[in-house]
DNA sequence: CCTCCATAGCTAACTTTGTTAGCCAGACTC
DNA sequence: GAGTCTGGCTAACAAAGTTAGCTATGGAGG
């Protein structure tokens, strides 16, 4: 249940940007996010946007946080779903099914999000990291977490980019890592996060 | 052992030219491959690019056919190499050593291999699945042989876009993963590929 | 009430990028 | 020797991000 750490913050106006902009990446894809066509949603011209932000890139930037907002929103949900269902249920197959569903319902989002460099001095201090923590408390031990959330990006982002042949059973893929890890998952795994084993 | 497939067929100055683009890709970065600046380094101007490529994107999709061709050859021979040591040593391991030995080496050329879509249409048939083939021929069985290269490219593209934690260590985090694949390895792993497996 | 100034729009214009059109020199063929 | 193919060239365009500088509106302070 631990709360999102706060995000950058934004004029009402930088905010309404945000949301076409969102709209315009999910629905169009990313080649389509340009200034002009972003403006146009908005019923204003290109130079106009920089009242409200430094560059394209401060943008894409702001559209990162929500990302990363709402995938670590939905893991950490998800983690706490499967602690209290009965009987509860396993941590790592929970987490990996929300990361899997979050990656292909905004698949834009979703590669915008986590590829290439994160601009990290312009997204909240800490989002990053409670974004990821789900893994880590999936997994019990960070260095099984690190392996776990490199299995989940590389199938959400080779699913998306249509890497896999033709008819692959990708639930069953999912299944087979998903119970690879879930092997080697230490015994017991880990309580509410301690303060230190979060840092 | 087995071979590359053919390649498509580049005249001698079309194959300098994707010389160059390389050079230019790893030694510059993505965003520095630009039909100017390729153009600059052979000494000719960016129209004359185009009589010997349709567009920038077929230029790109020579160097994508190198990348999986030099990808592919690393990893078979690396399996090669475990398959005939005395005493043979275990196939994932071997294979994912190499697999991140040869993104680290040239992250550009990974990067370009790698991210978004493949334009099949452009690359050698049956290049894309040879390229593959090793951790198929690792794993045993198609399902475990795609989650463990969801596994590799999600490590090594997250360590080239510098996502890990600052002092992660990564060389434990691949034997976490190698290890926890290594133990759902089916008894006794396959042989050399007979056709239907390959298909 | 009037002045001042911050806000948020505008037009014009510049740079960089991929790309096309069309010209020309040299080399090879018949 | 005439013609054609090859591989360069210049000029130019459209789309992209961005900057400079103008202007209208609307609230705050005197």
């Amino acid at each position: 249940m631990s709360t999102v750490p706060e995000l950058s913050s934004l004029t009402p106006r930088a905010a309404e940007i945000v949301s076409a902009a969102r709209v315009l990446l999910e629905e169009e894809g990313r080649d389509a996010l340009t200034v002009r066509a972003l403006a146009d949603r908005l019923g204003i011209r290109a130079p106009s946007l920089y009242k409200h932000f430094s560059d394209k890139a401060a943008v894409e930037a702001a559209l990162m946080e929500r990302g990363l907002a709402e995938t670590g929103a939905a893991l950490h949900a998800a983690l706490d779903a499967a602690r209290h269902a009965t009987p509860p249920e396993e941590p790592i197959g929970a987490v990996l099914r929300a990361y899997r569903r979050i990656g292909l319902a905004h698949p834009n989002l979703y590669r915008l999000t986590t590829s290439g460099p994160l601009p990290r001095q312009r997204l909240a201090p800490g989002l990053e990291e409670w974004a990821g923590t789900p893994f880590f408390l999936a997994a019990g031990e960070p260095y099984l977490a690190q392996a776990l959330w490199s299995f989940a990006h590389g199938m959400v982002i080779l699913e998306l980019d249509g890497r896999y042949p033709e008819g692959s059973d990708l639930d069953r893929t999912w299944a087979e890592g998903a119970h690879a890890f879930t092997a080697r998952r230490p015994r017991g795994g880990v309580e509410r996060p301690s303060a230190e084993a979060q840092a």
